[in-house]
DNA sequence: GATGAATGAGGCTTCATTCAT
DNA sequence: AATGAATGAAGCCTCATTCAT
């Protein structure tokens, strides 16, 4: 399991990120404040996300919160980084080499962007939130990015677990470009299915099929003219 | 062109969108507001816009930014307002058909997506703002998405220029659902740019060439396999 | 005609209460903002009432209303002018001597305070709003209670027309303390009938007859016992 | 006796009126406030009562305030309960039937009149802005109905308890219009004697004993002629 | 350690008043 | 004179943070 530790700035102990928990008990309430915190990131965004809400919503304590953590950007923080491990969680099962090692490109890429907007369904709205921070915090940045870094490398791996199916001269590009390009149409698309903008006829399978289409054309035929 | 007076709900008085500005001195000072308004939210997004920078960036006092606008919200759309006009403008001037009518698709596509990752740089920030707030205020989420309707059209357009070129069944949907892939790859690309998280080599230039070669593929072949 | 000139505190003119309106047009676009004003008053009450609705709702620009009055109070105290001239008014029309010279006492006294009811109907708002504001403002105190005075004298002097009905050993003293009564319980019983506290079966019409009643009692059989 | 908790709605948390003060240097800074807003409201009425004064008179922090109460008008809201209390208090002194039932009607009333003008003088301004606010607020509407009532109901029983002394054909009618009329009178002379108004030789006394003989003779009398 | 009351900076808004045009 | 834009004091409210218990 990835430790907590890994946020702490000062390891002599002073003004640390984190203090670690050393009672069962305390240890247990302040995950309820983690999780707190990520279901109201999930409900209203990083806007209208405050510290007396968590508080009044896990039942614990401002006090106890700020024993744990400096304050609201580290709680934020530290609430990343169990969205994150979740999501690492996430990414394996969606990615898990056994489940799609039969099929086929024709198969595999569809079939994976389906799977992948499902997941940015569940998690989107925390996403949004953490990207929306990390334009501000740095560390949010970086561990968003981490996340990020990760399903891309698992995305890419089981396409490139194809190769003489991709006709592209470069095909690690080729993949990470196909990769970049539908998990931001996904996200893009699933924010706006939320916000009132939504609407239209701009639906969204038929985005998912078109992005599936889009990405095997271009590694099947690959950047010829 | 559209004139900032079709924000006015009420020309019967009381409560009016925006009050018109009758003195030039006004007039500009208002300008400055709505500039310095934009300059904020291109700096900061919509969280850490308020009405109190903006009066003391702008040299505006408080009461005069509610002469004109009904408060905070209502700031908020009369500066997309004038934002909207200027994307317009780009739009124009990015899409003109007479700019790009001598180039086959395999040249227009790749130089299209090119200018408009070079518009969304200078402009992203700003637009993700109004995005956000999109979110909660309809209004904002009407004109944005009116901007992005525009764009979208004036793209598509200029791609169903070439119908023999495109092989793609539905050219109207193919086109379509290559404008929404470039843009939001485009969005995100610039915001992460931005952001700290960019730095790696994800370099933006790779991404606007490859997603200029997946369009062609995806036009160019179809949806065959 | 009273003139406004009796509300001028410095003869000399530099800061007088009002300046004289010089003009046709300026005279008479004034007394459109008096009468908005005591408009106002009818409807809000003093608190809501503000300069900047005066102004819109009379046409009149804030600049003109400053160059008749030295502010809101000043303003106040004018619009109480206008009306306390249109109370008077009101009272002569109430309190005739023509009107209830035949009238034995018995039918003098329910009768008057009926339409004495109803003139509270009418004016009670705006009163109240004057009363309100003379706990503070001598000067609206002063005024408001001339108007009072006036009607009273005019009411106790109609009573007093019956001496030998009056069997009260102070027949002065006793009409007059029947007019401050009924004023009193009328002014109140009209309040509370627009507020939200009216409803149950407090019945304004009980009370009209009653207070005839009592006055006649009180009159009729003085403070025997 | 009622306790504050009768006002909170939601004990659920979220939003309820009231939050219960836990600690007793907590209760006691809140009572402060709370006859703070009591005494401002004594000197200023409704018009000059700002959380930003009682914050600043009591010493108790605006945010420790918003601790406890909802915003300005919960608190006006909690104040008024507290007074409501009070009220109750006075009325039970004032009408204490072991105090009163040797007397016959002809004592009786004019010195229960009296009791009350004295009553009304401690309290009336205090009553007046939570009139004032009741012409909007309904639940402060609705508390102050029920003081009223309560005098009332106290009121009328003490006098109904004579019943052979009253020779009105309805006595619980005639009672309640004498409480009316009484109380309106005696409110409205008290108001005027605060203000700049007073002066002249209105006197209150005259009026106390006049508002008796008024009584007695509308109770002694009946309605007849 | 835990608690939650207290604090006050900072944001939004209203409105009386001033003053350049 | 008339206009109405500009100003800023004053009020309400939120919320991160501190600290006594």
């Amino acid at each position: 399991m990835v430790s907590f530790g890994s946020r702490q700035r000062h390891p002599d102990g002073e003004r640390s990120g984190i203090r670690a928990p050393k009672q069962e008990r305390s240890q247990r309430s302040f995950e309820r404040v983690l999780d707190t915190a990520l279901e109201l990131l999930g409900e209203k965004g990083y806007t209208g996300f405050a510290l007396t809400q968590v508080s009044r919503r896990s039942g614990v304590s401002i006090g106890s919160i700020y024993n744990r953590v400096d304050g609201k950007d580290d709680l934020l923080r530290a609430a990343q980084e169990r969205f994150h491990q979740r999501m690492l969680e996430e990414h394996r099962k969606l990615a898990d080499p056994e489940r799609w090692k039969a099929e086929p490109l024709s198969r595999l890429v569809p079939a994976l962007i389906a799977d992948l907007a499902l997941m940015l369904a569940r998690n989107g709205r925390i996403l949004g939130a953490f990207q929306q921070r990390g334009a501000t915090d740095p560390e949010i940045a970086t561990v968003g990015k981490a996340g990020y870094t990760d399903l891309r490398d698992r995305f890419t791996a089981l396409l490139l677990a194809h190769p003489d199916e991709i006709h592209h001269p470069d095909p690690p590009r080729a993949v990470s470009s196909c990769f970049v390009t539908v998990y931001a149409a996904l996200v893009r698309a699933l924010a706006l299915d939320t916000s009132a903008e939504a609407a239209e006829g701009s639906d969204l399978s038929t985005l998912v099929e078109d992005l599936g289409a889009m990405c095997l054309a271009f590694l099947l035929h690959g950047a010829e003219d």
